[in-house]
RNA sequence: GGGCCGUUAGCUCAGCGGGAGAGUGCUUCCCUGACACGGAAGAAGUCACUGGUUCAAAUCCAGUACGGCCCACCA
């Protein structure tokens, strides 16, 4: 805003009816022209604030879901109002390569041509998946623009560019080097069906029933019984195993028994890991097929015997080879059942079973060679991080289940046998010789090819992910985003993948900037506190329908928010999710809600609307206040009372409470009392340019329409800044109406900002209590009439001639002209008889109704009221005589409850006797 | 098995020591100078239960019931 006063369009442009669709596609066409987006690194460099956010980056597969239409939102409000504040800001853009979420889909489209990956080889499948990913990739970018996400498009990131590609290489080398990779054989979670090694957090657990079979190892007094729930398992059974101190088998202890079906005799050893209290006391140990018991083989040198192939067949020998496991099970009991080893039938059992989080295929434990991140000093730091409050997280309940999992965290297997995703940098060659390569290094054995061979496998998805806050912005280089945005400001994203992504973003992010050994330097010089990935972790909820079930399209209850967006426009979408995130919680959702969003869109329409028509303009700088309407202080005085609020609930991450608070104001304040009020002061419709003071019907004068029109302008100017970050497309399309400039964008906050240097630049905040108060007893006293009225069955547009008497010694003295436009009234006459009257804020109106007003029902309601005020007499006067509370209750309290007494005790005589005046 | 959270108007949720709130839905009236995607008025809740702390509890503490979520090497 500079210079002169701007003046508005030509109001006819605006149509009654705010129609989204256009504005949006012309609005973001004209942002994304102008480079608005476009992040600053060198002003941050000369010393501007910055602010970063990096996106979640959403899987190649599939389209945004309206999960994403929440956290998009939140994201781009906060980078919407840093921007205004005047932050160099950067929201970078971006997606994940999603390992074995993309393979799977491609799989699928491959089966439906009858093919396998196999068929095409690794090189052609890979190619095909790149393919797939140009195509899936582009309807993202494009929901993305829908939505509205300020986004700098120059800086768009995947996790599979050559730069990232060249971040994780270097990331698994360092890692490599510092002895935190190693290679193991180990039992992982294997997925049967996707034919590869999972995390832990990659498994889903349910609770599901089982049946738990009790089995006689051995015969006579050496017989043992043992339960499980995986049959088929006893097959590589290598030896029983008892608490050391159980005396039941003191005896057995070093003996061996006989391990029915096969022949074999197992050895009974002795493990303070068997619960005495659990069954038996005695446990089965298979050390091939089970986390538990290979440890247990570890510690008593048990051999591993394993019975099962990779798509979960039987393969040991005899009569259960080339059985699928689930088919093995029944089987093996049934041919236990026959030798008579089943012991007391078998029981009904719940319990949790992993699934694959991908197929939800059952996950078969498997002994298998992978490649695993040592997490102990990582996980340390992580959980550091955020215990010494160099991360927060919000909100801070969350915090307990991050340390829970960072605390106790088992190593990280991190190689996948896929064939999408980065490939484990390791070559193995002649006489077990292994090497990690180098970014940009040469294989070994370019002498001799064929001698080494590449590792196979790719590395989990989460790995590169884990590295996004920094490898988007030019790691391991040292450039000069990394230096203008890193670490980045806040971290926007469900609780859902809090350890997923969050956690291991802590840990390689705090390692990759600080070096945690082997004296591994910190990047470009940063210092400790700076190797965290980002200040603050802005929790949002899932996002659920309005009955708060989740969302899922088996469900049928999914929601595309490009659906909602074409039927309700984005601004509404947006407000939808902002209003209802509350940090931490789920948001529910609905048609309902959405179309409320869609109101209030319209409501801000046409008070705009409304305001450009009387000739609303942004002044230069405020009328003296002394000069302006105790209306126009008033909603200017609310105005900074909500721009503080909004303020600060912005840095609180209260997404929902900011978006009711701009609600309220603009819907409730502003519309429903300012324009209204504004009405009496502006020249009445068909006479823009006001005739001689004194003429308009309320006394308007052109001089204080005028100013009414700079405060009109003012505040709709400030309201549409305010509602900018979480709506942008209509008030940027209002704003640009309104002052005739270009975009709202890049239009200052109106809370607190910043200069160029990063130093604070005064708001303006008016504000004044006694304006607040007038026009508070004015709606009291317009809503007592108009609940008269609406008693009385008199219709609401109907004018009625009435008096206002005593109001020349209230507060309220000179708002008459006001409250006859609002109310309707007209002065009294010659004829004037009334019939009725109503007392409030020390006024009475007397009105003439025409005609016999229903006694009855003013009885009635005069009675409730007289009731209500009587029990809060009484229950004041109690309160006020209680001396523990004289005595005890801070002095505002005492004289708020004074007060209210008092105003009690006022309703209470006024409505006796209009009771008694009524009878 | 361990942990976290919730239980407030029909529904979805705010409030978290001193007057029970919002949106939506519902009832009645109204096309009043922008908006019927609107205006006005209204009905509606022993704030899950029990006990405790306090002058004062929806709000703090303990327990109970129900619901939800997360974690777990539950044979």
């Amino acid at each position: 805003m500079s210079g002169d006063r701007t003046t508005a369009q030509d109001p006819s442009q605006l149509a009654p009816q705010y129609s989204p669709a256009e504005v949006e596609s012309r609005r973001y066409a004209g942002w994304v022209d102008a480079g608005l987006f476009t992040a600053d690194a060198a002003a941050v460099a000369a010393g501007r604030p910055s602010f970063s956010i990096v996106i979640p980056p959403p899987n190649v597969t599939g389209s945004l879901h309206i999960g994403h239409a929440l956290e998009h939102t939140l994201i781009d409000s906060l980078v919407r109002r840093r921007r205004m504040q005047g932050y160099s800001t950067l929201w970078l853009p971006g997606m994940d390569h999603a390992g074995i979420a993309t393979q799977n889909v491609v799989e699928h489209e491959l089966a439906r041509e009858s093919l396998s990956r196999h068929d095409l080889g690794r090189e052609k499948f890979v190619e095909r998946v790149w393919q797939w990913k140009a195509e899936s990739g582009g309807k993202i970018l494009g929901q993305m623009r829908r939505l509205g996400d300020s986004v700098d498009w120059s800086r768009e990131r995947f996790t599979m560019d050559e730069g990232l590609s060249r971040a994780v290489h270097t990331m698994f080398k360092r890692l490599f080097d510092d002895g935190l990779i190693y290679r193991a054989e180990r039992i992982i979670n294997w997925c049967p069906r996707c034919l590869t090694a999972l995390s832990d957090i990659e498994v889903e657990h349910a609770d599901e029933d089982g049946e738990l079979v009790s089995i006689r190892y051995g015969d006579g007094a050496g017989a043992i019984v043992v339960a499980t729930t995986r049959a088929e398992t006893m097959l590589g059974d290598t030896a029983v195993a008892v608490h050391p101190d159980d005396p039941r088998y003191a005896g057995l202890i070093g003996r061996e028994v006989e391990l029915p079906l096969t022949g074999r005799r197992i050895p009974v050893v002795a493990d303070p890991h068997v619960d005495p209290e659990f069954g038996t006391g005695a446990v089965k140990v298979t050390p091939a097929h089970d986390p538990n018991d290979f440890e247990i083989g570890r510690r008593h040198d048990l051999p591993a015997r394993t019975i099962m192939d990779e798509r979960g067949v039987i393969t040991a020998p005899g009569p259960f080879g080339g059985l699928d496991r689930f088919e093995a099970r029944p089987a093996v009991v049934a041919a236990l059942r026959e030798e008579g080893r089943i012991v007391a039938e078998v029981r009904p059992y719940l319990h949790s079973v992993g699934h694959c989080g991908r197929c939800g295929t059952i996950v078969e434990p498997r002994l298998s060679l992978q490649w695993f991140v040592k997490v102990g000093p990582l996980a340390k730091a992580a959980g550091d991080a955020v215990r010494d409050g160099r991360v927060k997280m919000h909100p801070p309940e969350m915090a307990a289940r991050y340390f829970d999992w960072v605390d106790d965290m088992h190593d990280w297997c991190i190689s996948r046998q896929l064939w999408w995703g980065h490939r484990i940098p390791v070559f193995y060659g002649p006489n077990g010789a292994i090497v990690c390569t180098a970014p940009g290094e040469d294989p070994p054995g370019a002498d001799n090819p064929g001698s080494w061979q590449q590792d196979p496998d790719v590395l989990d998805t989460w790995f590169s992910s884990g590295l996004w806050a920094f490898s988007t912005l030019g790691w391991p280089d040292d450039t000069p985003d990394m230096r203008a945005f890193y670490p980045t400001s806040v971290l926007v994203t469900g609780y859902d993948i809090l350890f997923f992504w969050v956690a291991r973003m802590m840990m390689l992010s705090l390692y990759a900037m600080s070096g945690t050994s082997q004296g591994q330097a910190p990047d470009a010089g940063r210092e400790p506190a700076q190797a965290i990935p980002f200040y603050d972790v802005a929790l949002h909820g899932l996002v659920r329908d309005s009955h708060g079930k989740k969302m899922s399209k088996s469900r049928g209850n999914a929601v595309d928010p490009l659906d909602w967006i074409d039927r309700f426009g984005a601004d509404a979408v947006r407000f939808t999710m902002a209003r209802g995130a509350n940090p931490g919680g789920d948001v529910a959702v609905s048609e309902e809600w959405a179309a409320g969003a869609r109101n209030f869109c319209n409501k801000l329409w046409n008070a705009a609307r409304f305001s450009l028509m009387n000739g609303a303009r942004v002044p230069a700088e405020l009328p003296d206040p002394a000069s302006l309407t105790v209306a126009d202080r008033w909603i200017l005085s609310r105005l900074a009372s909500v721009t503080a609020d909004v303020d600060a609930l912005f840095e609180a991450f209260e997404f929902g409470k900011l978006s009711e608070a701009l609600y309220h104001f603009a819907w409730d304040e502003y519309c429903d009392w300012y324009l209204e009020l504004a009405k009496v002061t502006l020249p009445p419709p068909g006479q823009p340019s006001a005739g001689p003071a004194g003429a308009g019907p309320a006394g308007a004068d052109e001089a204080a329409a005028e100013r009414t029109r700079d405060v009109l302008g003012y505040v709709l100017d400030r309201l549409l800044r305010l509602l900018h970050p979480v709506m942008p497309f209509l008030t940027d399309e209002l704003w640009a109406a309104l002052t005739g400039e270009e975009s709202v964008v890049v239009a200052p906050w109106p809370g607190q900002r910043v200069d160029g240097a990063g130093a604070p630049v005064a708001s303006e905040r008016f504000t004044d209590p006694a304006a607040e108060a007038q026009i508070a007893a004015l709606t009291r006293l317009v809503t007592q009439v108009r609940r008269f009225r609406s008693d009385q069955g008199l219709r609401p547009g109907q004018r009625v001639a009435a008096a206002l008497t005593g109001i020349a010694n209230t507060p309220l003295a000179g708002h008459e002209a006001s409250i006859r436009t609002l109310l309707r009234l007209t002065p009294p006459d010659d004829g004037f008889a009334p019939t009725a009257s109503v007392q409030a804020e020390g006024v009475t109106v007397e009105l003439d109704t025409s005609g016999a007003i229903d006694v009855a029902a003013e009885r009635r309601r005069l009675e409730k009221d007289l009731a209500a005020a009587t029990e809060e007499v009484d229950r004041t006067q109690r309160k006020l005589a209680n001396p523990g509370f004289t005595a005890k209750a801070p002095p505002e309290v005492i004289e708020k409850t004074r007060q209210r007494l008092a105003a009690a005790e006022a309703d209470m005589t006024l409505l006796q006797s209009r009771l008694a005046a009524l009878a």
